[in-house]
DNA sequence: TTTATTTGACGCAAATATACGTCAAATATT
DNA sequence: AATATTTGACGTATATTTGCGTCAAATAAA
C-alpha cells in the first residue's frame, strides 16, 4: 500500500468495511451461528464443528474477538467463547443503517 | 488452498460470506453510496469521487457488477452504472436474516 | 511427579485482494 | 480524416488473508 490506508476514506466507511470484512468468511459466519445456537462454547467444540484445523479456526476466532463480536472467558485450561451482546447490537444498527442508505428509488438504468 | 473451497461450508454460508466480502472495502461501500445518491452514474464520475486511480475504481466496480449489486448500461463511449434493484433487495433480505439469526439471548459468558 | 489436554503464539507457504500503469478498442470531437 | 475521450482488459507489484504445523505454557488427570 502506497498511501496511508485509513486516511483515504472517512472513518465511518472504514469501520463499516471492517465489520463486513469480519463477516466475509464462511468459517467466521459459522462460528457466530454456532455461538448463537450452542449451549457450550469451548474453543475445541467450535473447532470440531468446522472443516478446518484447530489452528485455523483459532485464528478466525481471534479475528472475531479482535473486532469485538465475541469474547472469551478462561475456565481452567479451557476458554469459553460467546457472542458479545453490545457489539452484536452495534452490528445490527450498522447493518440497518446500511440498508436504509440503499433504500432509494434512484434506479436510473432500468 | 488444499481442499475444494466451495465444499467446505454449505452454500448459504458461502453465498452470504461472498456478499459480505463484496461490502468489505470502503471504496465499494462508497461506490454504492454514490450510486444511491447520484443523479449521474458514469464510470468517470465515480472515479473522480474516490481517492483511487481510475483503474482501481474500475476494478471495484467490476466486483460489484460481478456479484450483481450494480449494473452497467453502455451509452456511446460511456457506461452508466446504477444499483441493481433486485439484488439490493436480496441483500437486504440476507442481512435481515443474518441479523435475526443472531437475535438470541444465549449470552452465556456474561 | 509424570503424562495428557487444551490453548494461543509464532512462523511459513499458498492463495487472494489491492493498487496502478499501459494499451487497444470504441466512440466523439475537430 | 485526424485527434481526443472514455472505457475495460491485461500484466505486475505489493499487501493481506487463509490454512496449517510446531511449540511452549497452563492446567488437569494418572
Amino acid at each position: 500500500m502506497v498511501q496511508a490506508k485509513s486516511d483515504l476514506f472517512n472513518a465511518d466507511l472504514n469501520e463499516r468495511a471492517m465489520l463486513f470484512k469480519a463477516l466475509a468468511h464462511p468459517a467466521r459466519l459459522r462460528i457466530l451461528q454456532f455461538l448463537a445456537e450452542s449451549e457450550s462454547c469451548i474453543t475445541g467444540d467450535i473447532s470440531d464443528e468446522l472443516p478446518l484445523s484447530r489452528t485455523t479456526v483459532n485464528q478466525h476466532i481471534k479475528e472475531l474477538k479482535e473486532i469485538g463480536l465475541i469474547q472469551g472467558q478462561i475456565d481452567g485450561v479451557r476458554t469459553k467463547y460467546c457472542l458479545c451482546k453490545d457489539k452484536v447490537e452495534e452490528l445490527k444498527v450498522a447493518l440497518q443503517e446500511f440498508i436504509d442508505n440503499l433504500d432509494i428509488n434512484n434506479y436510473k438504468c432500468k
